[in-house]
DNA sequence: AGCGTAACGGTTGAG
DNA sequence: CACTCAACCGTTACG
């Protein structure tokens, strides 16, 4: 089961969400599922966090402020005044809309830039004229970094502080910087819980047409901090893992229907990085609000038939009918037996 | 004994 | 196309 880098499965995952919720202790998941204590514990951790049972998303990289666009006023900028200083060439940046808050290069990224690139003024290497003008030929990076934009958009177009078109974000009111969000930042996923839960955003959402690429479903892609999600999708990545790592089938059946998780889809695995929950707007956060409200990493357990509406609505149901587990999604075997087996684990009546 | 978490060695994928 | 880098993974060890 255990494969050294490589995500549990969502079988499993999923299994220790249950137990826990069934009142097990994490130790008794860690020993019933065969799975170290640190595992079981960063899972519910990060499940009660996000109301994902879901791995973030693994490899690739963030995408690069640096562009060549950028570059390119920076140099203009030197040029214009030579003792410029790097701040004043970020303020600069952000003054005349080249960036916006989100992706403006650090100081030390424009100090950089200056030593590195710029640093003789009078003779441009080749490797930037190079770079300048293939990037200018066809697309400005930032069409494609800047942001997934639902429906991109050209640099110069962003609004100011960031925001994206159709997405309601309280101008001027985004306090959070945006670094590159760590899987684990949750900041608002409380908000986007609540929101899910409000609406049941992925309840029924089965309209979505699996698409094998991602950033062509929803016009943006993964290297634009796309988080955009194919909430119902059956993603090669959420079923890979079983797959390459010889997941047994006993585990699939139990939850292969159960779950089509959109784990980290491959094509667009940096959902996480829009944070978990993204998609759900919630003010502040700029790099969550993208896409549509359904489009997103969704640590999205859509569940047969549309028996759970979210991660959130999952849990709750499942803390409220603890005590009358038949009327439990989760809890509820596909063949409709209740009892202590779930999934064909069985469970011990006690767990104290 | 149970739990949270940092360290570790590993995988992944964009650049 | 090989490489780099920075993200993530689960296990292990420690407190």
């Amino acid at each position: 089961m255990f494969v050294n880098g490589r995500p549990l499965p969502n079988a499993i995952r999923l299994r220790i969400v249950e137990l826990a919720q069934l009142g097990i202790r994490p130790c008794d998941i860690s020993r019933q599922l065969r799975v170290s204590h640190g595992c079981v514990s960063k899972i519910l951790a990060r499940y009660n966090e996000t109301g994902s049972i879901l791995p973030g998303a693994i490899g690739g990289s963030k995408p690069r402020v640096t562009t060549p666009n950028v570059v390119k006023h920076i140099r203009d900028y030197k040029q214009g005044d030579p003792g410029i200083f790097a701040w004043e060439i970020r303020d600069r940046l952000l003054a005349d809309n080249v960036c916006d808050k989100y992706n403006v290069p650090s100081v030390s990224s424009i100090s950089r830039i200056l030593r590195n690139k710029i640093g003789n003024l009078s003779q441009p290497s080749q490797y930037e004229n190079s770079k300048q003008q293939s990037s200018q030929a066809s697309l400005p990076y930032n069409h494609i970094y800047q942001y997934p934009y639902p429906n991109p958009i050209s640099p110069g177009s962003t609004k100011v502080g960031g925001h994206h078109p159709g997405v309601h974000m309280p101008s001027g009111h985004v306090s959070i910087a945006r670094s590159w969000p760590s899987a684990h930042s949750v900041n608002n996923i409380l908000g986007i819980r609540t929101f899910m839960e409000q609406t049941g955003a992925i309840a029924g959402a089965d309209t979505s047409v699996y698409s094998p690429k991602m950033e062509e479903w929803a016009s943006v892609n993964r290297s634009g901090f796309s988080t955009t999600q194919n909430i119902n999708c059956i993603d090669k990545s959420a079923v890979d893992p079983d797959i390459k790592y010889s997941q047994p089938a006993s585990s699939l059946t139990s939850v292969g229907s159960f779950v089509q998780a959109c784990a980290y889809p491959s094509a667009n695995q940096y959902g996480v990085y829009g944070g978990p929950g993204t998609g759900y707007v919630t003010p502040g956060h700029h790099w969550q609000a993208q896409g549509s409200p359904i489009a997103h990493h969704g640590p999205s357990v859509t569940v047969h038939g549309g028996d759970i509406a979210s991660p959130m609505t999952f849990k709750h149901q499942v803390r409220e009918v603890m005590n009358r587990k038949q009327s439990s999604p989760i809890i509820k075997s596909q063949d409709g037996h209740t009892n202590n087996n779930i999934h064909g684990l069985s469970i011990p009546a006690s767990s104290s």
